[in-house]
DNA sequence: ACACAGTGTGGGAGCGCTCCCACAGTAGTC
DNA sequence: GACTACTGTGGGAGCGCTCCCACACTGTGT
């Protein structure tokens, strides 16, 4: 009636001590892995754990040691649906993989609204979380900056401009669409169109690089003429296309940026008569869901995206253990992941 | 040098109280809202902990009130690819958007490999969250009733048969696949296929009963060779369409019970050399990216799933908040949301 | 013989809350 | 005027850990 009826509920710390007759003390070095304990003690608190089934209570752990076991992935709601649809869950199915091993767990954020932003500041604030994992961040984004004078480690996906300061992953969007563009060029193809996304993105604006620099090497001029700007979606690729087509009748390859104004720019050519690829050869950028059922079959740039994920996550836990150490977000390294073409029927 | 520059650190409760000059139980009461509290202390607390900044620490609330604040959301790995992609990123949408009036956490756990059921069974055996949402379950698998012997209140997405014990919440199937061949029969088709899911899927059986019960219902005797069982797979739609069109030279429509399934479907048919929807109608399900970006674009049943994901997320916050009252899993009811045709040009 | 640095180990203190008992104050009742 | 019945409120106890100081013990060097 005292509510000490503990005998049924979850072992505790305490209890696996008395089980195998040591010090709470040294089943916290047993459980926590760390120094010096004789083999001998080590095996009998091993022992009683398995035996008791003992599982340390997180709450009272985070408590205790002033840290919370688990990382925030953040991410922005109306992005996730301009962004290749299975982007989302690589990230996340990446972040996983890495946190499998560790004992921390993934808490998920969605911040769409302003309302929601807010709520995520304040959340933040809370300290709930280790480390935090920024998916797509704007140039104007405050949340970088709160992170940072919070002290909570923070690691984002795709540099916001060529001077990062932050710790992130990117992947190489100049190379990927350089080699886009290479591939066209060893097609044969001779007056190669590009559709890009808006320039303001640092990554939109990396591919159109890649594209020119990729002309250049090969010793083609650049024209002006060839280069649409558009914004990601379909409606807006379908409309560059037929700028392009108007401007230039005799273009007979198309790079866009993303796949999703690749399918626009498809529309927009068949409803022009153009054959794909005999007649134009058409390649993308995400190698997505699109891609793969677009009709014939799109040649696209594929970024690692689930590498992506796996490296920011364990960027982030290296950077949460040495926090204490120095200052949690030292210019970090950005990590610049290769992309990859995958060639299909429309080139 | 004593560890008590507790000065410059985030706020407590304690402190608050000294500010308000009231004792912690009053703080606590009004920090969680509850009863008894004279408006005028409410206002001097409410004041302390804006001036303050204060914010709750989770680990110590979660310590003494024996609770977590956070639910988990498994996601059966090789699963995710198989849905409709957004699927995954729309139940994520929902939940959280459930989630994001109350102060509970969404912890994310991927459970694909052997390995990681594993350690997601030790996991949620450390009853580390308040309650569990469970995606797509299989009609074997062993979390359900671990949870239900954990007593952790759990919620699943998607009958496993007609006899569903555990809270769910499922999407229409039947009347969905109905619509869907009702639409075809009033669009004058008079011989419609199916290609049907593995039919041990409950969901994927439903659908072969929609289709059926609507040709019945039209009077139409339904023609076991209109049937062709696959995978869900394009590949598997593929060979599933090659089959019925040996069998049925005549068909004019098909119903597939999945969009990636339709794509498979329609690559088929274009090999044989017919017009969609000139010679045959298609009409999918799930209106998936690859429904709206096919050519022609794909008619398709759209299950709410965002709709879906919130259900689910705030049938299981009434059961965590009733788990102390009663038996948590007590035979909830399932709840199942309509489904809606989205008309294209396939059909 | 002594001091001295290591190793392992036990256990007190305390993390920031919630729970709940005790108690002051106010009001209603015989 | 003493009794009961609230309504608010204060603060002790304790949730299950980690941290760290103190205390054996072992050796080694003088």
């Amino acid at each position: 009636m005292n509510g000490n009826g503990r005998s049924g509920g979850r072992p505790t710390l305490e209890e696996v001590a008395v089980r195998a007759g040591v010090g709470r003390g040294t089943v916290s070095r047993v459980i926590n892995g760390s120094s010096k304990v004789s083999e001998q003690t080590k095996a009998a608190v091993e022992a009683a754990v398995t035996e008791l089934g003992y599982v340390p209570n997180r709450a009272a752990r985070a408590l205790a040691a002033n840290r919370n076991d688990a990382i925030a992935l953040v991410i922005p709601e109306p992005e996730a649906r301009f962004f290749a649809e299975p982007y989302f869950s690589e990230v996340v199915r990446g972040v996983g993989a890495a946190l499998a091993e560790t004992d921390i767990q993934l808490v998920l954020t969605l911040a769409g609204s302003d309302r929601e932003r807010r709520r995520l500041a304040q959340y933040l604030s809370g300290h709930r979380v280790d480390g935090v994992l920024l998916v797509s961040v704007h140039a104007g984004d405050p949340l970088p900056e709160l992170l940072a004078e919070l002290g909570i480690p923070t690691v984002i996906s795709g540099r916001r401009s060529a001077a990062e300061t932050l710790p992130c992953v990117d992947s190489d969007n100049l190379a990927g669409a350089a080699e886009a563009v290479r591939h066209l060029l060893d097609r044969g193809r001779r007056t190669i169109a590009t559709i890009t996304g808006p320039l303001d993105v640092y990554g939109a604006h990396c591919r159109l690089d890649g594209y020119r620099q990729a002309l250049a090497a090969a010793g083609r001029p650049v024209d002006e003429r060839l280069v649409a700007v558009a914004d990601f979606t379909e409606e807006g690729g379908r409309r560059a296309m037929r700028e392009l087509l108007e401007r230039n009748p005799a273009l007979d390859a198309v790079f866009a940026s993303s796949d999703v104004m690749a399918a626009g720019a498809r529309r927009e050519l068949r409803a022009a008569g153009r054959r794909i690829p005999q007649d134009v050869a058409l390649v993308g950028f995400d190698d997505s869901v699109v891609a793969r059922h677009m009709d014939p079959p799109l040649t696209s740039v594929r970024q690692p995206i689930e590498e992506m994920g796996r490296t920011m996550a364990r960027m982030l836990l290296e950077r949460v253990a040495g926090r204490r150490g120095s200052a949690a977000n030292a210019g970090g390294p950005a990590v610049v992941l290769q992309n990859r073409l995958v060639v299909r029927e429309s080139s």
